[in-house]
RNA sequence: GGAAGGGUAGCGAAGUGGUCAAACGCGGCAGACUGUAAAUCUGUUCCUUCGGGUUCGAUGGUUCAAAUCCAUCUCCUUCCA
């Protein structure tokens, strides 16, 4: 069976709105934050703790499972789920995202068959193409896969752009042709840089090669601004259905997420709350901080006072900042529980916010908060 | 008692007449990170009122110029008796 967008409702004073995913692997509400795993983890969790922090879905990569173990492998393990042993839903990213940071002469690398690049690993030349992205996502056996799309870099020319969202369009349609798995869903990707033209009629004609959901993309790949990614959006959702997901890719700040969702955004993904807890980073109320920072030696209070997630209700900011510094692996893996709840548990207020239809007071509130990295009252 | 080697910034360690406030590593202190080539990368780390000031075990000397050469002292390490 396909994934499922049930619609809810809609917040009185914007575009946000809450509804429910159904998927072959459990049902999920969104708006949603999805954490990372690249390589068939989130980086220093076990599945279990994912589950424990509410994740819903789960994003994995076409590419770096493709390279390591091989698509073939995992398939033989009985699909991703299996493999990993995480029986919650699962997307797949493309690969697009990592090919185009891989393949050095942009110009000469990207032809219209696919992309010419060299492995990260032992630089390996190798071709990706769109049906060969799908392929690889069938085998792997996600809940959703994404197509094969280009990712131009923020700096991108109207000219280029616009080339380049044709190619876009006719890959995605490629790889729709490919797509065999049955079970398996399919979003199609929404692209155009922050031209309102180009955005419209990107969405437009994905729209009409009939996915499962729809991302926008090319709003968190190197150097976008803050406004150009909400513009992204703002020039993006009229032309997307109202009956099937919006997904956001890339994004996970708790600034981005809640303008994301004020626009009309179901699904988030953000590689920051594993990889900034991995450098001594975590999201609090009251701003994001660093917990090696001398002030928390002998702070025994911790992250958040609030906070519901395992870190918090065992672990004080002396201790954490202690394993940080120490290089203690349990440290990022304290710090990363409690990143993604943070986020995990941001889109739940929010959820609860729209269902009451106070979404705007509530960002205000939390937005007061996170950028004045205010903690009085809290 | 004899022989040899050595004492350089918080630690380790380069440097052996001028381009040395002194490489590099660690440690310390900060910063960055948005579809993970990231448990990574960047800055900073004698004092300073930013003009400068005071350093390379200590003291004295040679020299236009010394962490670098000489003398004495002192401490450490190893080996021999």
């Amino acid at each position: 069976m396909k994934i499922k967008y049930e619609f809810i409702k809609k917040d009185k004073d914007t575009e946000a709105r809450i509804g429910r995913l159904i998927t072959n692997h459990g049902i999920c509400d969104t708006p949603m934050f999805m954490p990372v795993g690249t390589c068939a983890t989130v980086k220093t969790l076990s599945p279990e703790e994912v589950k424990e922090v509410g994740s819903g879905v789960i994003l994995s990569n076409t590419y770096h499972l493709w390279l390591r173990p091989g698509a073939d492998i995992v398939e033989k393990a009985g699909g991703l789920h299996s493999f990993m042993h995480y029986d919650g839903p699962i997307l797949t990213d493309s690969g697009g995202f990592q090919v185009f940071s891989l393949a050095k002469n942009k110009k000469k690398d990207i032809t219209e068959e696919g992309v010419h690049f060299k492995s990260h690993i032992d630089g390996q030349k190798l071709f990706l193409t769109p049906e060969l992205s799908i392929e690889i996502q069938n085998k792997l056996d996600s809940d959703i896969a994404m197509s094969f799309d280009e990712c131009p870099p923020a700096s991108a020319s109207y000219d280029y752009l616009k080339n380049s969202i044709e190619r876009t369009l006719r890959w995605a349609s490629r790889g729709k042709k490919a797509h065999k798995n049955a079970k398996q869903s399919l979003f199609g990707i929404v692209q155009g840089g922050a031209y309102q033209d180009l955005r419209k009629y990107s969405a437009i004609e994905t729209v009409k090669l009939s996915f499962d959901g729809y991302s926008i993309g090319g709003v968190a790949n190197d150097g976008e601004s803050k406004e150009d990614m909400y513009a992204a959006i703002d020039y993006s959702i009229p032309y997307l259905p109202k009956d099937k997901p919006r997904y956001l890719m890339g994004v996970g700040e708790p600034i981005d997420i809640l303008e994301g969702i004020q626009r009309g955004i179901d699904m988030f993904d953000c590689v920051l709350p594993t990889r900034i807890a991995r450098h001594g980073n975590a999201f609090t109320e009251y701003g994001k901080i660093n917990i090696r920072n001398l002030k928390y030696k002998e702070d025994f209070t911790p992250l958040s006072l609030h906070c519901d997630c395992y870190t918090c209700k065992h672990y004080t900011k002396s201790y954490i900042r202690h394993l940080i510094v120490a290089s203690e692996s349990f440290g990022a893996r304290l710090l990363s529980i409690h990143n993604i709840r943070f986020l995990i548990r941001l889109t739940e207020d929010a959820r609860d916010a729209i269902l009451e239809d106070r979404f705007l007071s509530f960002k205000e509130d939390f937005l007061n908060h996170y950028m004045k990295k205010d903690n009085t009252n809290l």
